[in-house]
DNA sequence: AACGTTATCGCAAACGTTTGCAGAAATTAT
DNA sequence: ATAATTTCTGCAAACGTTTGCGATAACGTT
């Protein structure tokens, strides 16, 4: 019922704790008979060491946080999955924490984890995550901090992301080249760093084409199906078609895709659509969508990696890195 | 860079340890000016306090394991994503551990859950989790323990499932009922639970309709999107063909459908199509798939809500609830 | 024979909290 | 005035582990 301790044994062996300790551990000060009776009994009665014990002594954890906004989401569940599968050939695991895309609950979530005394930590942050308060008093504390995909721009810490304004530019030059010329961009929200860089590069890319840039054709919106779905149903109502839609992600390319579909629109021939991220769906749906592929699995890990890094290089503070890792276009027959 | 310490805010106040604790817990034995200044000091430093010494004094930590075959499988992440939602609420965060299939990575995860001193375990087996003695040991110790949809059968302890034979047969009636006869079903692993119920509820509803059950139409194989790809392409091979298939989950279901299009057989009019889970794709493919609605965020919820129930009745053993939630049919264009 | 080595082990402190108990100070009752 | 309360605070132990240091005994060395 209970969980042996390290004096427990000792105590049936009369002989002290800290001799067991040692033996465990394979002490060289210790007799090699010892440490066979005790390792004997430890076996015998499942001996685990208790890690809270260690940790408050050691003062360390080998636990690492995760912040995201939404552990369902196909991207993010990936990348936990990467940082999940690092984390444990480097023997830590990982507390994982949504924040629903909520502001005060990313706040919660970043004191739940001081509080834990993790080892490190890797956030994407919400999307209303104006605020970075709470992350700088994780840096003052000195605790491992890594952004990935979504990171505060006035905060200089490690991360890994895209290049997002170039893979936009790229998507929308493709688009232009495929001889669509009434692009329409379905953004997120006005704040989120992501958005804005993938705007931009929308923009740049029209520009640069000499395409002058429509109002009507920029669509602000969440980051959701249902935003997709929202952002082309105006644009039904009110009649004004593109030839073409670049959508911030996948999910929000699904919704545009399904109010398409609906209205009995042919894709790729009346409307064309780009995502953004090579979530599986995107291969599946008929037709399949082009979409930038973004490396979630392999920026969990990357991001992983670099945290233990910060880590275990203990007290001299490695400087922030910045990781980009390449995206690219996956062609199919959305467009 | 340091975390503060109660020890610290006591000797910059002049008082004991043990008066600031009890003023930070609004003791009532505390002057009201006491803890006014113990809190302005608090407040100041951002003082958190270590949960690991506190862990270790009370012997409880509000940590929650949860192991998981894989993390970004549609099913899990989702379930993970409800048990977070209650734990999140109650006060309880997460480590999330996936298995990969694997049974060996799973008792090292269920090993590093007891190391870690977890308050309770959600858990939902691998594929190959034949022996359960590592589980075994958990209960031993006392630690809660509720597994969702996958259960280990030889182990007497609360979990929350569905009924896999009654939803196939349910499926596998409907298919009959629509005039389907010659239908195959894309099973999962041998041993594990859920194929055998879900291949039982198949023949069951085969028998009832005196349908003689064809050898070849009961293929073998994993759950993920491969298999079934590759049970299609077998039974297209031997030229033995099916007029509908009912797959043991969805990403099966998806690859039985991705070769059956390469074949350009239609659906549903040259083979239905029935999956097993609802995962979001199936609602997005064309023609969309007729599924089986399985509440996999629900059951994470009622999986945290037991799990929870169980760690705070304290001592008094509560014996093993299992709880079997509803599935439906979802009937799509497949079939 | 006296000393220095080596091998083996235990004591005690420490990590940061919580909490029963005792003690001091302030207040009230006699 | 003293005694009895009440109010407030500190001491010390405990949770399970690790680790510096000292202690003991059994050696080998001159």
């Amino acid at each position: 019922m209970k969980h042996i301790t390290i004096t427990d044994i000792a105590k049936k062996l009369g002989i002290s704790a800290s001799t067991v300790s040692r033996a465990l551990s394979d002490h060289p000060d210790i007799k090699a008979e010892t440490k066979k009776k005790v390792q004997q009994l430890a076996d015998e009665f499942y001996y685990k060491p208790n890690s809270i014990a260690q940790s408050l002594k050691n003062n360390r954890t080998t636990i690492i946080g995760v912040i995201v906004p939404e552990i369902k989401h196909d991207f993010f569940s990936s990348a936990i999955s990467g940082i999940e599968e690092v984390a444990y050939h480097a023997g830590y695991t990982i507390i994982v924490c949504q924040s629903n895309e909520n502001f005060e609950r990313e706040v919660v979530n970043t004191n739940s984890l001081i509080h834990q005394r993790v080892a490190g930590i890797v956030a994407s942050i919400s999307q209303d995550t104006i605020n970075s308060d709470h992350f700088r008093t994780v840096v003052a504390r000195g605790i491992p901090l890594v952004f990935f995909d979504r990171a505060c721009s006035d905060l200089d810490v490690s991360k890994v992301i895209i290049d997002d304004a170039k893979s936009a530019y790229n998507a929308v030059s493709y688009l232009i080249s495929k001889g669509y010329h009434r692009i329409a961009h379905f953004t997120g929200p006005r704040d989120l760093e992501i958005s804005k860089l993938r705007l931009q590069g929308y923009l740049k890319a029209l520009s640069d084409a000499l395409i002058p840039s429509v109002e009507d054709f920029i669509c602000y919106g969440g980051l959701h199906e249902a935003d997709g779905y929202n952002s082309m149903d105006h644009l039904i109502n009110i009649n004004h078609l593109p030839d073409a839609i670049f959508a911030v992600n996948d999910p929000v390319a699904i919704g545009a895709f399904q109010r398409i579909k609906e209205a009995g629109l042919r894709i790729p021939q009346d409307i064309g659509i780009v995502g953004f991220s090579n979530n599986k769906i995107t291969a599946l749906v008929d037709p399949p969508l082009t979409t930038v592929n973004q490396p979630s699995f392999e920026m969990g890990k990357r991001s992983a990696e670099l945290l233990i890094e910060m880590i275990e290089s203990e007290k001299l503070p490695t400087l922030p890195k910045t990781i980009v890792l390449d995206t690219e276009l996956v062609i199919r027959n959305s467009t």
